[in-house]
DNA sequence: CTTATGTATAGATGTATAACTATATAGCGA
DNA sequence: TCGCTATATAGTTATACATCTATACATAAG
């Protein structure tokens, strides 16, 4: 006989990780600067330019994006150029889009 | 001949509506509460029993998701119970859970 | 009506963080 | 070497907001 099912609970690791995530794509700027990657790699001022937002903050944003996996970094002399390589985000953002009708 | 297709830009306003999706759902208690009532609707009381948080923080909680549209609300007598209205933040939640492995 | 219980709200506090300015680091060209 | 450009970081400020305590509101019971 099985036990009546208790849901499988998240650990607080997970809720928090999972938290965490959300909050990444919880930020207009941030989601700015996925859309403006989001089909080709682009070096930071390329993207400054694209987002209209300052350097400063445009290369912290990044730096948040490329150290959750989210973006992919790769330098190429003075350039450093940032990639979409979580493809999955891409998804998220179809999905939530369809719910905002 | 078609133009080299720019990409279908996100306006302000979505990107504001998307960010702010993805912000309602990038809290560890707000997901915790909706761990709680992802099978069953509860009453106030219960969430907070369940969650370990305090009434009035689950109640503030329960108000933005409900106001989001991804709770829905009803009231008995006295108790007011809270259900997931919006199913597909599950879908958004196991997507992302993939993402962390 | 009065009391008890369930829920919501108001006000205060602490913390997180987005964005700014200024500066530092790195790599290229002269 | 020096200067120029690209990027990152430090420090500051302002704002958003999660949480707490206390209180208000609503409903049921006596």
């Amino acid at each position: 006989m099985s036990k009546p099912k208790s849901p499988p609970r998240l650990s607080e690791a997970e809720l928090s990780h999972l938290a965490a995530r959300f909050k990444l794509l919880g930020e207009a700027m941030r989601l700015r600067i996925l859309e403006s990657v989001c089909h080709e790699s682009h070096t930071v001022s390329e993207i400054v330019e694209m987002t209209g937002s300052t350097q400063a903050n445009v290369s912290k944003h990044l730096a948040l994006l490329a150290n959750a996996n989210i973006l992919e970094r790769h330098k190429e002399g003075q350039f450093v150029y940032y990639g979409l390589k979580d493809k999955l985000v891409l998804q998220l953002c179809a999905l939530v889009r369809i719910q905002l009708q």
